[in-house]
DNA sequence: TCAATAGTTGAACAAGTATTCAACTGTTCA
DNA sequence: TGAACAGTTGAATACTTGTTCAACTATTGA
């Protein structure tokens, strides 16, 4: 059987009272729609790779291609990624770019999303 | 003018024993994947209203679909990516289902990446 | 000055994904 | 028993996104 037109919950049986105290707490759209950006930049594991390789080491373009075993275009791609986010900085010397880790506070986030994946408890 | 047929670094240009040093220490492929799918589960702003919903109170499918304001096929399909991933787990009380969280690392992580936001310094 | 290399960028393509729609199950209650 | 509602699910659609490709800039060094 069809669902009524607009698949709405009935006004009667929604719990209203938890529902407006939930409400009234919650966070702002717009910062929540924040957050999934931010976890959006990790959310990629060619960025994931990136960043772990980042973390032992400044490293510029062709270090990553080679390390990742992809394209300079690619990698570059994903770097301005990163770098639009302000997960990761660079330096110009000479004819090479050399990338870095921007944030403390990103690095954090990360390697407990790493710690919490290693642990076993 | 085109690049090199595979846009590859030349060997005798690219840091050979930085690079090789990073890869000595880069955490397993396969785990970096994994750390990509979990923040990938994070980087969608209905799952992260989801989420901040249910750090306030247990709640049933209705309800949040209420609170967002959506469809309860379009929130069903959500939460079943956040069960699938162990992040909601849910009870069925008659014909609801109340949801709420499941792990609290992933509070952390998540809560983290709130006051990342948020804090100005 | 000009060839060679590092890196960037926009367009095109392919793969992935969130929402909608319709149909379905299961539970309640009259 | 059957109508009504909560919730789920698969398929279709529209949108997003990662990689490739080709062309481009900038710098170096001969």
């Amino acid at each position: 059987m069809k669902n009524d037109v607009f698949d709405i919950c009935e006004d009667d049986i929604v719990h209203e009272n938890v529902v407006e105290k939930v409400r009234s707490v919650l966070p702002d759209e717009d910062l929540l729609a924040d957050v999934a950006e931010l976890f959006k930049v990790f959310g990629d594991s060619t960025r994931t790779r990136i960043l772990s390789a980042l973390f032992v080491s400044e490293l510029c373009v062709c270090d990553i291609a080679t390390l990742l075993n992809m394209t300079k275009s690619a990698v570059s791609h994903q770097l301005r990624i990163l770098r639009q986010t302000k997960v990761v900085k660079n330096r110009k010397q000479g004819k090479e770019v050399y990338y870095s880790l921007d944030d403390e506070h990103i690095s954090k986030i990360y390697k407990m999303a790493l710690e919490h994946l290693t642990e076993e408890n």
